[in-house]
DNA sequence: GTTAGCATGTAAGGAGTTACATGATTTT
DNA sequence: AAAATCATGTAACTCCTTACATGCTAAC
């Protein structure tokens, strides 16, 4: 299977809901992504034109001289899944490896939890925690380890860092609850 | 000025208090920018080469077939800074500007700032204050903008993303009210 | 005497950024 | 008619990752 960066994943995602041209899918990433980052047109462009290369999307040129007024927006390339790529996005949403506990991967993929299988959505959420888990730890070594060592300004970052590790496992702790208590009602599966 | 990267920043700011061999400044290096990233040896080695060719450190050869019985450690290669070295960091050290407000550029700077300036400490923590603050005011335009059509997880991505935003906003507002106070009692430092 | 960890690098390549280049459409 | 914004791309460059290549030293 391909390498699936967290953009693509995002790209595919967005289209299967709406096709659109690239313009307005940056923005559409952009609140995708939040804070994490911002998708530059030099990043974009080329991630699409490689998509089309693979077959995963087509593009459908809009006429800008002959006809504008299909809606209230003139576009010019609008970009849809093909059939090929329908298949690769489901594929993809079916991955619950190390790509999808990280930062970039986990946020991208939560966006797309609705259409992901709840088994899925389990072992995401659970690869996530001990991803935190591990970070936590390695914080709590490291400020156990050097004490004195260290001026107020580093522990102050330290003791912050913690205590976010310490809520956002709690957050994923309460999504991972509230993941096993729908388990018996929508989904048959346990 | 140069660009200066954080990783060229933390690796001078290191050295500085203690010189070292590459293999340990990278696991202090991990120590320092803690979760932000961990930096690999394809990375290290061509940054301490780039800053040995601009003269901000030098290299001196540990022998290990001769006499390794120094201390403890075997070590070949000691990295230590310059005069320029030394002084290229200062220069860096007094910079607060837009590279010193995002993610990666603040971590970095904030593990020194016990060796900077007051009034450059207080300008980067405003700088700072305020990026969050318009990430914050992005996220909550966002969530407005589109009550109904979102999902339950990634409305509560959002809602967190949010809390912790405040969190931290929250905390960066303590460390610079701690700094306007003891900016009255002392001058050079407390 | 072999495995594990210390130690230093290089080569190829991925994923992105900034700056540039171009032109259409809408608003003022 | 000028300015802003929409819209699509390319070229050069940066920074980092992965995988490789090499050898020393400590421990079992």
């Amino acid at each position: 299977m391909r390498k699936a960066a967290a953009l693509e994943l995002a790209i595919l995602g967005l289209l299967k809901d709406t096709p659109m041209h690239g313009y307005e899918l940056r923005k559409h990433l952009n609140h995708l992504l939040g804070s994490l980052r911002a998708v530059s047109f030099g990043a974009l462009y080329p991630a699409l034109k490689s998509l089309t290369d693979l077959g995963l999307i087509d593009q459908t040129e809009t006429p800008t001289a002959a006809g504008p007024a299909l809606n209230t927006k003139r576009a010019r390339i609008t970009y849809a899944l093909t059939p090929a790529g329908e298949r690769h996005l489901a594929e993809l949403l079916l991955d619950s490896g190390p790509d999808t506990w990280d930062d970039e991967g986990f946020g991208v993929r939560l966006a797309f939890f609705g259409t992901t299988e709840s088994t899925v959505r389990k072992r995401i959420l659970e690869g996530r925690r001990s991803r935190l888990a591990e970070r936590r730890a390695a914080l709590r070594d490291n400020l156990a380890a050097r004490r004195e060592r260290i001026d107020k300004y580093t522990s102050e970052l330290q003791r912050h860092g913690l205590e976010s590790l310490d809520r956002e496992l709690h957050w994923i702790d309460d999504l991972i609850a509230s993941e096993s208590e729908s388990a018996g009602e929508t989904e048959s599966d346990s």
